[in-house]
DNA sequence: GCGATAATCGAACTATTAGTACAATAATAG
DNA sequence: CTATTATTGTACTAATAGTTCGATTATCGC
């Protein structure tokens, strides 16, 4: 077989795993998955599977590597493509919340919660890919707002690019932790909690 | 054996085996910790340590509401036994690293992270204590904030309070997340850029 | 098509660890 | 001293990541 088959041939299986894991991962959840489900759902024996991947955390860090391209693709994308300030700043904030909602437990992850799929051992700490890239594209946004005016010129930058997402990721991640209690008690459901807290952050953002 | 000394000797030993599993629990990490550790360390035998609890999931439960009743308790301090309200709002954020600081494990535990010790069964979804009794907290926090007319008395309490929440627990995050970057490429140790976040958030938070 | 090579499979294996069962032993009450 | 209770040790089960290896199957060069 020419060596192209062959890899090719080689990227269709690592894929076919691949996507079988991501689809288990995303229902069952990561800790809940077993490698004999991920074989039997892929069709492939577990030895095949140790063949293309060397453990259940590798298969989960390639998969964790494709969501990290896509969501960082979609920021740049509202970053980028918008011309208006506090339109980037909005479109920011609903991607990051869809991202969230329709993958809650990769956004945990690439978020930051220590990543291991198998309990017993520690944690690996990753190198934090997104968290760079995050940081460079919040940091292009607010020299944009800089540009256009709407955020004071003598800002120190670099603290408030990480204060602007702690606030963003903050957000986020309360709404979901409270969308049950907001129902009940605030009588808001998180759509509205979540613009109510853009809204407010932005304002104090911007120069009034 | 009376009753009085044989519930005197129980607690005793439930005490006894849950100092073992603290002290394990935050030096090795809880997951990393066997329940064989605990009994040694302890000195019990296992089969001891399964009459006073009834799992591992057991033994970090009661932990964890130790320290909440032990976070709770320093909050409610910040934010009753100052008169200022500036004050109590440094305070508390304080008090809050701190707690994260000492024990890391225990604060993301508190702080809503999935709850288990034992990764292979799902998650036990907990009321959330904190949660609740936080934010009674920073209502009361809040509400000062209105009375001294540090804040704007037509602001919607409820929602204010989960995002004045969410900041403060995403800047507190991302700080420990990213503390070791603050050093290199911001010039900026953790406690600095600390101070600067909150201080920010406070500024946008009274009326200028 | 044929024989060699490589990919895949299946099934049994190891190691780890939560949790259980139970009989032996130690401590204590009365 | 005896009966009860607390504690122990040991050996078990179940689950699951990861390994090993000989058997099987597909594919390639000729």
């Amino acid at each position: 077989m020419g060596a192209r088959k062959k890899e090719a041939l080689e990227q269709f299986n690592r894929d076919n795993i691949l996507s079988a894991a991501k689809e288990l991962f995303e229902t069952k959840g990561v800790e809940q998955t077993t490698m004999d489900d991920i074989a039997k759902y892929a069709d492939y024996s577990k030895s095949t599977i140790y063949v293309y991947f060397k453990s259940k955390e590798d298969i989960y860090n390639s998969i964790v590597e494709d969501y990290t391209d896509v969501l960082i693709g979609e920021l740049e994308v509202c970053i980028q493509d918008s011309s208006d300030f506090e339109d980037s700043y909005y479109k920011m904030c609903d991607c990051l919340v869809s991202f969230e909602e329709k993958y809650p437990k990769y956004y945990a992850s690439l978020m930051g919660e220590e990543k291991s799929t198998n309990s017993r051992k520690k944690p690996i700490l990753k190198d934090d890919k997104v968290g760079r890239e995050l940081t460079g594209l919040i940091q292009e946004f607010l020299e944009k707002g800089v540009a256009s005016r709407k955020i004071r010129a003598d800002i120190d930058l670099q603290p408030t690019v990480l204060y602007v997402w702690s606030a963003i990721s903050g957000i986020i991640q309360v709404a979901e932790r409270k969308k049950d209690e907001l129902d009940e008690s605030l009588n808001m459901n998180k759509k509205e909690y979540l613009r109510y807290s853009f809204r407010t952050f932005y304002e104090s953002l911007v120069r009034r």
